[in-house]
DNA sequence: TGGTTGACTAAGT
DNA sequence: CACTTAGCCAACC
């Protein structure tokens, strides 16, 4: 069994917390696992495939609403599915900020 | 130990 | 408005 980094399970344990209709960014879960943006993506970025069903990682996007993992290839075009197959609202690849944006507080 | 890289962000040119 | 720097942090070589 592979053991899951304190960091990368406060990182799941945060992600999990996002509830359906809602989206968040990466600075705003560094803000609560006490990381940075940039550590954020990197973990989500080391997720395989079995992690998928664990945490709603598609509601994880860029501040501005840009579906940041487009960038890896054939990943970006799957969040971008799932959020569509959950009725979230995306204009040119962005999520709807403004609608769906959600605060941990 | 130190340089590089990266699903970020803010600020500068 | 497009591109570049700089700051930030964890993993890899």
């Amino acid at each position: 069994m592979s053991q899951k980094s304190e960091l990368k399970q406060k990182v799941f344990d945060t992600v999990n917390k996002i509830p359906l209709g809602g989206v968040v960014y990466f600075g705003q879960i560094a803000s609560q696992v006490g990381s940075d943006a940039r550590t954020v993506g990197w973990i989500l970025s080391g997720m395989v495939v079995a992690e998928y069903d664990l945490i709603p990682w598609y509601r994880v996007v860029s501040k501005n609403g840009y579906i940041s993992s487009l960038k890896l290839g054939h990943k970006g075009l799957l969040q971008k599915q799932l959020l569509l197959k959950e009725g979230y609202i995306i204009i040119e690849d962005s999520v709807d900020m403004k609608k769906h944006l959600f605060n941990f507080d």
